[in-house]
DNA sequence: ATAGGGTTAG
């Protein structure tokens, strides 16, 4: 009892001391107090050990065991090894339970093979297994942060025809899906469904809503929900906050974001690393270097530790303040003592450099990104093709698809998108459209940017008509709009001196 | 004891 409680307060340590004196003793733990400990250090060195002693102990194994022991591998990224450890157990007493299968297809899925993780869904079928829920619910959420709605959309119809009722879990993943490709429309339909379903929204529903809201710039339907939720019986949750005070750091409102903040710490909430985060990197953006430092500090004096998206905030801060000279200081600090080398702060700085048009040292930070076996990721080549197309050098921003592909990487909208402005700058708009086309057969979700591009690509030939035609597109897809989009038509028809037409909206 | 909501670079 002692050593289950020490393990379930997360006292690792003295859970071990008690099990060693037990052992002196000869005095067998519970597979309970095992499984607890296994739990507790499964994402240690030590998962194995404990494994091991388990095994070698006599104890018999419950149908846990297993399934915590492939989760700790999972979560050290050992997917090989979860794998192989599934198969050895086929067949055996406490075979790959539904679990073991949900675990595995679920560190798959975080490591972004989807594919992978279908082809264990297949596997359980074989092994006379049924999915539940939580494997369809997996495996949806994985289509939809890789960005095949589609598909998920269609696991979600495979679900109710094998007499899995979709919960209010599926329908948030499918909600998220679609927020993630800005088509709050079809955040609202899957909402109206789970309606109809006589299912009721939770905290994780009203967040995402209200998420939505904030992201196409409504902050006013934002709090407007929060009311309901209130009036509802919800409590606002650390990240239902965070999602407000994000918006208003987005809107330059850092005061408001701050009084958030406040309100939050005067109901017990405690803000977590990503709040702060995110009102550091407002701080940053309106240019408060000073004051983001000092909320840096208390984050610290807290014992919450800064990762690489607190430093990300305050690198991005200085560059857009213009202080490069600073930010390459303080970039050189963290990339040498820092022992994760995490690539986005290289994008951070690349993409500066390629911003400002200074090719050579982007292409430089390129190379050390490689010489140090780190590896870029689609945003670094995005940022050095940004670079080429900046410089007038298109053939070398081209020739980077074949770089990529190298990678294992696959160009994302953003690669399309920046390319497609290329040629449009040329007035090659046979190019773009030609770039654009690929895309779409890529089932790329084009997003604000994209159109805006596409619609002053056309503009530049006069295609008046087809740049409208474009934007009904937008309204169609629940897909706002910005200033720019808008400042492109307008300009454009003033340039045709039609004038009238610009009411057309 | 397996699933869902928030921050980053384009």
């Amino acid at each position: 009892m002692l050593a289950f409680a020490y393990s379930r307060s997360e006292m690792v340590h003295d859970a071990l001391v008690v099990l060693a004196k037990m052992k002196d003793l000869s005095f067998q733990p519970s597979i309970l107090t095992c499984n607890s400990l296994l739990y507790n250090l499964r994402c240690t060195d030590h998962l194995w050990n404990v494994y091991d002693e388990i095994k070698s102990s006599g104890i018999p194994p419950s149908e846990f065991t297993n399934s915590i022991f492939i989760d700790g591998l999972c979560r050290q990224s050992r997917l090989q090894d979860a794998v192989s450890f599934i198969q050895e157990t086929e067949g055996k007493e406490f075979g790959p339970s539904i679990v073991s299968f949900n675990t595995l297809m679920s560190g798959f899925c975080k490591m972004g093979f989807v594919d992978v993780a279908k082809s264990f869904f297949c596997m359980m079928l074989k092994c006379g297994l049924r999915p539940d829920a939580y494997s369809y619910n997996i495996l949806i959420h994985g289509l939809c942060i890789a960005g095949s709605l589609e598909e998920a959309l269609e696991f979600t119809i495979d679900m109710e025809r094998h007499g899995v009722e979709p919960d209010v879990v599926t329908y948030n993943i499918l909600a998220k899906g679609f927020r993630l490709l800005g088509l709050m429309s079809g955040a609202w339909k899957v909402i109206e469904k789970m309606l109809l379903k006589g299912v009721n929204p939770d905290v994780v529903t009203y967040t995402i809503l209200i998420c939505g809201h904030c992201q196409m710039g409504n902050i006013e339907e934002g709090f407007k929900l929060r009311e309901e939720m209130l009036s509802r019986g919800f409590e606002l949750s650390i990240i239902s906050y965070s999602v407000l005070l994000s918006s208003f750091c987005k809107s330059g409102q850092i005061d408001e974001a701050m009084k958030l903040l406040y309100e939050m710490e005067g109901f017990g909430l405690k803000p977590d690393l990503i709040t702060y985060s995110i009102l550091i990197r407002g701080l940053c953006k309106v240019g408060e270097i000073q004051r983001a430092i000092q909320l840096y500090k208390e984050m610290c004096l807290k014992r919450i530790f800064p990762n690489s998206f607190s430093h990300g905030a305050i690198l991005s801060g200085l560059c857009q303040k213009g202080m490069i000279s600073q930010a390459r200081m303080y970039f050189d600090t963290l990339t040498k003592s820092d022992l994760t080398e995490d690539i986005v702060l290289y994008n951070i700085m690349i993409d500066r450099y390629a911003k400002i048009g200074n090719i050579g040292k982007a292409v430089q930070l390129y190379k050390q990104i490689i010489e140090k076996g780190i590896t870029p990721s689609i945003v670094t080549f995005n940022s050095l093709i940004y670079g080429f197309c900046k410089n007038r050098k298109l053939d070398e921003a081209r020739g980077l698809s074949d770089t990529i592909k190298m990678h294992g990487l696959v160009p994302s909208v953003v690669t399309y998108t920046t390319l497609m402005n290329a040629y449009c700058e040329v007035g090659n708009l046979q190019g773009m459209l030609k770039l654009y086309q690929e895309m779409e057969a890529k089932a790329l979700e084009p997003t604000c940017i994209t159109y805006t591009v596409l619609i002053k690509g056309l503009c530049k030939k006069q295609r008046l008509q087809e740049s409208v035609q474009l934007l009904e597109d937008m309204y169609a897809k629940g897909l706002a709009p910005d200033q720019i989009t808008y400042n492109t038509i307008i300009q454009c028809f003033c340039q045709a001196q039609n004038m009238r037409s610009i009411s057309i909206t």
